[in-house]
DNA sequence: CAGGTTTGTCGACTACTCTGACAAATTGAC
DNA sequence: GTCAATTTGTCAGAGTAGTCGACAAACCTG
């Protein structure tokens, strides 16, 4: 049912606001393109416009000609670091934080390699709030903070922001949004914001906004790893489900002859399509991990036989589970991310065979499968874009407070 | 990403006139119930109830004593057959026309039983108008009828109403609702907006709006047939896809073992508990339809050990599907209607044992799987359902211009 | 440079809600 | 039965937001 919650004028001053504020982190347009999306009047959009650049996130700058005739509207953008998120990409080989602007992109990252299982989440939090204070956060001419995100590998519950569990990082009900919020605290003397996210799910928003789904409004994102998760973009904003775990793709049963899966059934998607199955499949250590599919590409960029059919039988599964989810969801574009993505060439064969005999229904219903393409910022930009959503969608009232 | 499209003040009223009337059609309430609920202010719920009341929609009796001091807030509720909208459930085995409140009770049906197969899409929109002359559609003291919206089991593109397939009715490409809009206007003299949907989609809406799933708002419904259909209703809408045909859940591959799918493919799970295979387990013609099913459940109740085990066998089934569709949905509620709603007794057992065995992630995602519990008019009230969304969004916009 | 076209600006107007004061209708204590 | 406390409906005035229409500004074409 509808939402049943009433509507004050103000309302719809903030609701415009951030409107063209949507517009524009697509990209800067004019005035009269402005209008043109809105549908509001010229006069309205004059008054949204300059409130907007007083809290200075947008100036206007003369537009290139247009060869037409008529008085030239000046085009319009966000200034680029004007206000900015800070994301913070928590993986298991990475650690990383960056600064984002409204616009999605990112203005600067810091960043650790190394293997970081033995981390605690004290130890990463305190990490988080030094690679901050090295980024700039409060420096001069620093962009105007709006909070902090943070993309976890592993389950977040929504309601108290508490990391679950992570196995990959042997983390279990961890507050770590409070942990990386205190850090920066004591650190840079600034209380921000932080909310978490699961990393495909910020992956898939990344991607969704910014990345190949940039002209999609559903979109279902498949992030392969360890394990197999996903995400349901729905008009450009994710599924939460109804306790917030919608998206857990991997455990979709498929195949009821197939192995044991960790979660104790039988048949998941991702006992057929997990890394350990792919290297296994290709006679490489299944235990071998990124390592192990680093090889498993040399390998098939030589042409080796073995390869090249564990990844066409990886494709082939890949293609049964999303005939599944394409005719359960129905989405216009499916984008394969994380450990697939750069596996994509030499499954897309078996994928789109796989996907031809179990089309279903009209053909209207075709869902493109395409690689993600951002690269290893996604996260970072996902998890930004976490923590810019409230300021995006009350504009005036985030920065008038806030700043 | 959000709408993008600009807010007018008029908007706000309309938008909150609709949000009175979507706490209405849950029950009557208080004007202060209803302030509390919008979050309004009285002044301006004053402003509200009246012009709903002018409009006919609502009128206001004084309320029962609450037994606590202060003036007694009079009880608005909804005028019960001022408006309404004609449904039409357009079943293989019956043809039914109803008229159905803002509430979403039916004030008056009409229904034809017996085999339709034969019947044309031009004869069946004949017969929708002379029942709808019937049930006395246009005459004295008659609702004002919003609109018209049929159920029908098959395949319905969104974008002109056509009814691209309905295997069952014979019926390929069919412009069904120009086809009722005009035996309509030619019986009755009105020209009344019409509106199609699959009847998986509308017994969904049904059942989730006013049967089992009213307390929820992310309900999955699995409805069974010869097909299996289904329906994903988020945030108490229908989520619709790209292309408008999400909730194929019929066609997503349990079992590459599996038999051949009428789709084409192979190992659907509607191979798996569709009607066919149920009767073929249980030792029945599997192509007697309704009436093997009646035997079936007459079986069961008998205590007979074959029928149990079919029964028992396609509640496995159902479980294994339901597993992952769970894990991708993250439903609070599954409702089973269709052919499988009176079969639940014999199936739950087996069905939760396998969700019990397949359960991943964190406890606080349990989904309570339960039959369907409106009659046989659930199709009916989802379609005129379907009518009346857009006299609901506005009301005052409807009733000034239509009526 | 003149006419046509598109766009920004400004003031008057309309629509909606909010605020605050007051009146109305009930409960409960004395 | 009366009076205080409480809750709610009503009303007038104020505030905010967007629209409309007229006009000026800035560009193109010829």
């Amino acid at each position: 049912m509808e939402t049943n919650s009433g509507l004050r004028p103000a309302d719809v001053r903030q609701n415009n606001l951030a409107s063209v504020l949507g517009v524009l982190r697509r990209g800067s347009a004019t005035r009269s393109d402005l209008v043109a999306a809105t549908g509001l009047t010229r006069s309205t959009m004059a008054g949204l416009v300059s409130e907007l650049a007083e809290l200075g996130l947008i100036d206007e700058v003369s537009s290139a000609a247009t060869g037409r005739p008529g008085r030239p509207s000046p085009l319009v953008r966000l200034v680029p670091g004007a206000v900015a998120a800070l994301g913070i990409d928590v993986s298991v080989t990475r650690l990383a934080v960056g600064l984002v602007g409204l616009d999605g992109r990112t203005i600067s990252v810091v960043e650790r390699e190394g293997d970081r299982t033995a981390d605690s989440p004290e130890s990463t939090a305190e990490a988080v709030a030094e690679m901050a204070q090295r980024i700039g956060v409060g420096g001069d001419g620093a962009p105007i903070l709006v909070g902090v995100g943070a993309a976890v590998p592993g389950l977040v519950r929504g309601r108290d922001a508490h990391v679950v569990l992570a196995p990959n990082l042997g983390w279990t009900d961890v507050a770590f949004a409070d942990l990386v919020r205190t850090a920066i605290h004591q650190r840079l003397g600034v209380l921000l914001d932080v909310s978490i996210g699961n990393e495909a799910d910020l992956g898939a928003m990344a991607e969704a906004r910014f990345g190949v789904g940039r002209r999609d409004r559903n979109v279902l994102y498949v992030h392969g790893d360890i394990g197999v998760g996903g995400s349901i973009v729905v008009d450009g904003a994710r599924l939460p489900g109804a306790s917030g775990y919608a998206g857990e793709i991997g455990h979709m049963p498929v195949n009821p002859n197939g192995g044991r899966c960790r979660c104790g059934s039988v048949g998941c998607w991702e006992t057929e399509i997990g890394e350990r199955v792919l290297l296994e499949r290709a006679g490489l250590d299944p235990n071998s991990g990124n390592s192990g599919v680093k090889k498993l590409v040399v390998a098939a960029e030589g042409g080796e036989q073995r390869a090249l059919d564990a990844l066409a039988e990886n494709g082939r599964w890949l293609g049964v589970g999303l005939a599944g989810l394409i005719n359960i969801l129905d989405p216009g574009l499916v984008v394969i991310g994380g450990l697939f993505g750069p596996l994509m060439p030499y499954m897309s064969d078996a994928l789109d065979a796989e996907l031809v005999a179990r089309r279903f229904g009209p053909d209207e219903r075709v869902a493109s499968v395409v690689a993600a393409e951002m690269g290893t910022d996604a996260l970072l930009i996902g998890a930004a874009e976490l923590a810019l959503t409230p300021a995006l969608a009350d504009p005036a009232g985030w920065l008038t407070i806030g700043g």
